[in-house]
DNA sequence: CCCCGCCGTTGACATCTGTCAACGGAATAT
DNA sequence: ATATTCCGTTGACAGATGTCAACGGCGGGG
């Protein structure tokens, strides 16, 4: 237990504080209107005059470096992110310093809605070279109280991310090593194939170990079942690189196909 | 792998049809304003007309009977439940009909918001007998477009729900079998406490087995932990009930204390 | 450009946890 | 009330996973 946290070199903070050298950021002036992810984020459903005012207290995407926490755990959150390219996690750090990654998140995704309630510890950190807009909380409760639409996406974004947690927890409580990672594979997968990438072919969001930890893994366990799929056939790997082999053959070590309900046992409990 | 899901005897559904011999169901008239748990329930923050419209959309408390279906997995959800005494479990079925268990709610919490998105696949079951309110969640949206107080008030228990279940996910993912159950016990121990309840003396708010799923353990497994925290002198149990005996303890396994950080480890992955 | 440090891999080993099995008590249905 | 089913407990054992250790490549910083 040498490393108190995932103690990363340059721990940059550039959401609390305002941009550095504004100016020459790259800001990408774009507008929700022209984004490819309008239907998905939160303005979806917006148009005309609503969605003008909704652009108007956003933070057009700016490029973040990658590892940069955009909000330290315990902080007072003042932002939700919508994440344009790129990915985040989310996590949360207990009191002996370690920390327990709780989601990835990527392209097309809202990170920060459940900030809302103002309760929460987690803290979210880039993990690659990212482009994200910012969303002010406060202006955007403000706003929801006027657009029942906007309100209404709200709503369906947090209720996503409750959902998208609650499948998440089946893997990890319910799976062993080599099927947590082939069901955390085939999530990315249909989460990337929804976003517009490919479903066979990805970059992984996070690194190995991060991935170990939001999987509840050791490091080295996960190297090796890494290493078991590849020697199956199921798919290969390059560095951070992923081309899924064979989806089918996941999806029936996964569990999806009733046919093999009971080869082998998979629920625990009662 | 004989059982196919939970399976429990009576497998009743109370909630997708309309009041069985209503009349005969006792209905606790009850309105929210003389609600002990008004403050914490969703119509906080509401008074006069509007807390009086609101009152108007719920269906009071009616008494459940224990193991009873509120919520079937994969059916369309209308519903929002508050709880005001007894226990409900939040579970999803996989494609072999075993099923996980994701969350446990208890008395003076609300269950359902997340069904607001329109995407869940989680069943609700009353875990004892259990009173509570139901709540349309189509007269819930419309209402809360015209009421910016219950608005907040539903993304607030919406993030709250967020931030319970990664606190959760970080015991079943980073902890070992001891740990998970101090951890629960201690996470029971507070909300029992939060809600009115005594912090060091409750009843279980599910069985074992049931328990066990939730915290992805073998329910041998969990049976073999209870006794060993039994020894140690930690806690007193009978049956369902349980008695903290040292909470400054059981919080130190946890890992609370920062003083044990580095005595054994804890966190896996980087 | 080079060096250092981090990340991922692999092996060996300890141990925790799941599985199988049997038992007794409690709760439920008849 | 009685019979049956279910639940929780305990033991024995095997297997999966965490831990410790060493190595090499890649990347970042100087």
């Amino acid at each position: 237990m040498s490393r108190k946290s995932t103690g990363h070199r340059g721990h940059r903070d550039a959401a609390t504080s305002a941009p550095r050298k504004s100016g020459t950021q790259p800001t990408f002036g774009s507008e929700c209107a022209d984004c490819a992810f309008r239907q998905v984020c939160l303005p979806a459903g917006l148009a005309g005059a609503n969605l003008e005012r909704f652009g108007a207290i956003v933070q057009h995407p700016r490029l973040i470096q990658k590892r940069v926490s955009l909000q330290t755990p315990g902080a007072a959150p003042e932002y939700a992110f919508a994440i344009r390219a790129g990915s985040i996690k989310t996590h949360i750090t207990n009191e002996a310093g370690e920390d327990q990654v709780t989601g990835v998140w990527m392209a097309g995704e809202v990170v920060g809605l459940e900030n809302l309630g103002g309760t929460t510890q987690s803290g979210y950190q880039t993990e690659r070279h990212t482009l994200l807009c910012r969303i002010p909380l406060r202006r955007l409760v403000a706003l929801s109280a006027e657009m029942p639409a906007l309100q209404h996406q709200m709503l369906r974004l947090l209720s996503q991310e409750i959902v998208q947690t609650e499948i998440h927890q089946r893997a990890i409580a319910g799976m062993r090593a080599e099927k947590r990672l082939a069901f955390m594979l085939l999530d990315i997968a249909a989460r990337n194939l929804r976003n517009g990438g490919s479903e066979s072919h990805f970059e992984l969001p996070i690194r190995h170990g991060e991935l170990a930890n939001l999987l509840g893994l050791a490091h080295e366990t996960l190297s090796r079942v890494f290493s078991q799929l590849t020697g199956q056939g199921l798919l290969e790997c390059e560095g951070r690189e992923v081309r899924l082999r064979d989806i089918t053959g996941l999806e029936r070590m996964v569990g999806v196909s009733p046919r093999d309900a009971h080869e082998q046992p998979r629920a625990r409990g009662a």
